[in-house]
DNA sequence: CGGCGTTTTGACAGGCTTCAAGGGCCGTGG
DNA sequence: CCACGGCCCTTGAAGCCTGTCAAAACGCCG
């Protein structure tokens, strides 16, 4: 179910690391890429369904996303589930469990994940010996603290359409900019029940809600293609345009 | 309305802070002191109702609160807005103003508001200097988060009860740790329309609660005092204790 | 005393949840 | 090859929760 790759140093090095070509990504130094390759010390791989953090569980270790979706969430004593964020590729996960006692959500894998692996114990060593990555993690917390109270906002403010609209096109654009998908369709992992957690919606409103949204023509939903057709329509409708352009580091 | 103490120098030294003996925050050694005072290049004083800083505008400047209360918030076009989280002393504000392009948020005093202020331009000596300190701004971040991801639950999957009782008691538990209030009475500086667009509800509405929440007599709030007397039952219908302890560091 | 911001209340409409049930798709096993 | 079960999507109906509208009471300050 979650077995990490046990051979160290046989998983792919950061030198070949996939996600370096991406232009959303900053460059490294020489210098930096050599000490981010000793301090990934394994590849995780998770089964679709599994959580591999846990809330009230310690976690030893820091996770970046080299493949495949996965969510935070939070769940309540009676079953009541909200979904914080979903994470893509190139985003961290488990910083809160390495910083505090311990992991206040969980992370569940919505498909097959692959993580790369780095342990708490050196996490000092970066810090004092590289300002830069030190830096990006700082970067990167930020950027999930944004994106996270744009969210807020939705379940706070915007109507069911606004806010569904408007995740949509988030995610959309988060998966475009990594390069999944293609010809304005993206591959969406999860089912209205995910959406409707991450809503703050029962699924039955979301199904509703979702039938109004794909009546206006702006985006197609078949199966697990998502497509977009009409994008301006799309922002329109979730009150705001999500086209922010941040350029952004990597770790 | 927003003016810097213009003495450079001539505000209160961090040696001298008052935050520095609060239980809740570690301490310096000698050498992150010194470092912290340089860096700390002026103190502002915000009025109540002030925003000192806004969606859109680029900050050139960090801040944490010396005292006051101040809260975070979004604004939709058509003028609903969504607080994102209160700001109390030795919280700080504008982390991503200084790394990302522009503010996504915006910050309003809610009392006269007492800032320190430190330049964007000297975080990387920071950085590159004390990693420790470079630490404990990635640690504050990641709080942060933590609080809006637990806000998040609230408004997606809590009951209006629920969601109020939560809020109220978390505001209560941050507000004694820092030693402001007694006998179990904090002064809560904010109105029901605050509480009603942190809460993601109509006025009305939260009004109704509130008073449904008084109702059990686990707590009251006569003009600006909030007092708290029964906890347990509070936290039982908040869903959750909020009695999370996190040792905490202090820029 | 008057004015303004805040709190309180009532009535009503509509959004959203819940309950319930049917349909479609797909992998498994007979 | 077909039946079955499980998961997901879809739809309708009923009723509660919440928002909106409207107005009055309250408290503070000039």
């Amino acid at each position: 179910m979650i077995v990490g790759n046990g051979r160290p140093n046989g998983f792919t090095p950061c030198e070949q690391c996939p996600l370096r070509a991406l232009p959303c990504l900053r460059e490294f130094t020489p210098e930096e890429l050599a000490f981010v390759r000793q301090f990934k010390i394994d590849e995780l791989h998770v089964d679709a369904g599994a959580s591999f953090l846990r809330e009230g569980e310690r976690s030893e270790h820091l996770y970046t996303v080299l493949s495949g979706w996965g969510f935070r969430y939070k769940m309540l004593d009676d079953g009541r589930r909200q979904i914080l964020n979903f994470a893509l590729p190139a985003d961290m996960v488990g910083l809160q469990g390495t910083l505090m006692h311990e992991m206040e959500h969980s992370v569940e894998a919505l498909t097959p994940l692959t993580l790369c692996v780095f342990p708490r114990s050196k996490l000092y060593d970066l810090y004092s010996q590289f300002p830069t990555l030190a830096f990006d993690i700082t970067w990167l917390a930020a950027r999930e603290e944004q994106l996270i109270d744009e969210h807020l906002v939705s379940l706070g403010r915007r109507t069911a359409l606004e806010r569904t609209a408007y995740l949509l096109l988030n995610l959309y654009v988060r998966a475009q900019e990594l390069g999944l998908g293609r010809d304005g369709t993206v591959q969406f992992p999860f089912t209205q029940q995910h959406l409707a957690d991450a809503l703050g919606m029962s699924l039955v409103h979301t199904n509703k809600t979702l039938k109004r949204l794909l009546a206006t023509k702006a985006v197609t939903w078949k199966g697990r293609a998502f497509a977009v057709h009409d994008r301006l329509a799309l922002a329109a409708i979730a009150g705001e345009d999500v086209t922010k352009k941040n350029p952004r580091p990597f770790i």
